[in-house]
DNA sequence: AGTATAATCTGACGTCATGTCAGAAAAAGA
DNA sequence: TCTTTTTCTGACATGACGTCAGATTATACT
């Protein structure tokens, strides 16, 4: 998300009635801006870099100041959601202690982010295999998942909580399904209700890495619904 | 592949020289397997109508006679799949009787489709989100697949084999990891093995919908190689 | 503030793939 | 061989892209 500090700030007389930025950061700030308020409504496709501009208020060549070309610009948009995303996701791949709840956990914060960040997430997927570089940054996010995954699966598999059996297979399943299954509840509006998704995702998860452990004090798993998960604002 | 005959020999008494088919269909078949045959070995983002046309052997624009564009053409391609795959899938969703063995005979069955047309599947993936109406048919396929799991689960339920749980959304899950993972490993060469891929999936299928049968039987579910799986082709 | 300089913007241009159409060429039928 | 129908083709118009030189505006310094 954070690009370079304002730097020098040698405003002599007051920058501030055009805020601290940079006249140049502004205008890729408006940019983004733009896209994701255009991306939240709109498919990729019909994404043009004169509609973007437009709506960004400045001319359409001005973009190519800013990013190479659309394909690039999806990719800044993913890298932003990428940090989000590992952190969100952290619990399960770091905690330690009964492994179902920090799933639950990390599982409910990747589901809140996916929510208000689908749009997002649905035009990277759908632009990707239209540019090689940005397919190849996508395949690469999701490869760091498929690691992260397969590590942790066996590090608890040598712990003894999950039997062993090729993790690297499983981990790709489990992420490519959370990945089509985020981007198709939460990618469009009108968007699904959070809990069901989080809901099958958990099950799916707890199933196939958990199995002894899930079988017990879940009834159909419905009534797990746990804080009241604040908000989030 | 084929050019076009010596031809100039215009005889219209056994025009199963020609083949007993229409110019117009010869065309059209031509234009298919070029795609096809492109396709195998290029992402869909490097067709281009007039590439397409040249491996044809005839004219840009008579293109346009046979498909309105390229998208439309990638349809035609889907439809073509759908069928084996309905067809193929059959097993699990029909057949009555353990559904274990039935499940691996499906998936068996899905894997060897999907490892020889899986190009066409992703060239289908990665074209639809670019157009309105492919997109539509694409997700259409997909959720006639979703109806049909759901249905399955929903009789399994019924008939006490799986455990009550809100069955579509669990169907949806099963199905986008299917797709993705089906894409991910057989949607461009070089392909990965079909075994450990069958394997990922039935493993995730079994524990998530018949997690009591599935626990026994089955050590770490490697050994369950027991026939030689005669080497596909 | 006033000005020099650097940063940013803009319109115009060339490119490429698309989809259409009228006329040419070839096939089908007799 | 001739006629009719089918199929093909080149040329055109369109729309989005990416670039560039010159204009415009912001910024820094006195």
């Amino acid at each position: 998300m954070s690009e370079k500090e304002p730097s020098r700030v040698r405003r002599r007389n007051d920058p501030l009635d055009h805020s601290v930025l940079r006249k140049s950061e502004r205008t890729r700030l408006a940019i983004i801006n733009a896209a994701l308020e255009f991306l939240s409504t709109h498919p990729f496709r019909d994404l043009t870099v004169a509609q973007l501009m437009s709506l960004a208020g400045t001319s359409r060549s001005a973009f190519y100041q800013y990013f190479e070309d659309l394909h690039d610009l999806m990719e800044k948009l993913l890298r932003g959601l990428e940090e989000d995303i590992f952190q969100v996701a952290a619990p399960w791949f770091q905690g330690d202690g009964d492994p179902i709840p920090m799933l639950e956990e990390t599982m409910a914060g990747l589901v809140q982010l996916c929510y208000r960040q689908g749009s997002i997430l649905r035009a990277v997927a759908d632009a990707a295999p239209q540019d090689e570089r940005l397919e190849h940054v996508w395949l690469e996010f999701l490869n760091d998942f498929d690691d992260a995954v397969t590590d942790r699966i066996e590090q608890h598999q040598a712990s003894g909580l999950i039997e062993p059996f090729d993790a690297r297979p499983v981990a790709i399943a489990l992420n490519r399904m959370d990945a089509s299954l985020l981007i198709h509840h939460f990618g469009r509006r009108p968007r699904s209700q959070q809990q069901p998704v989080r809901e099958v995702i958990v099950r799916i998860w707890t199933s196939t890495l958990y199995p002894e452990l899930s079988r017990e004090g879940s009834v159909p798993a419905q009534s797990r619904s746990r804080r009241k998960a604040k908000p989030g604002k």
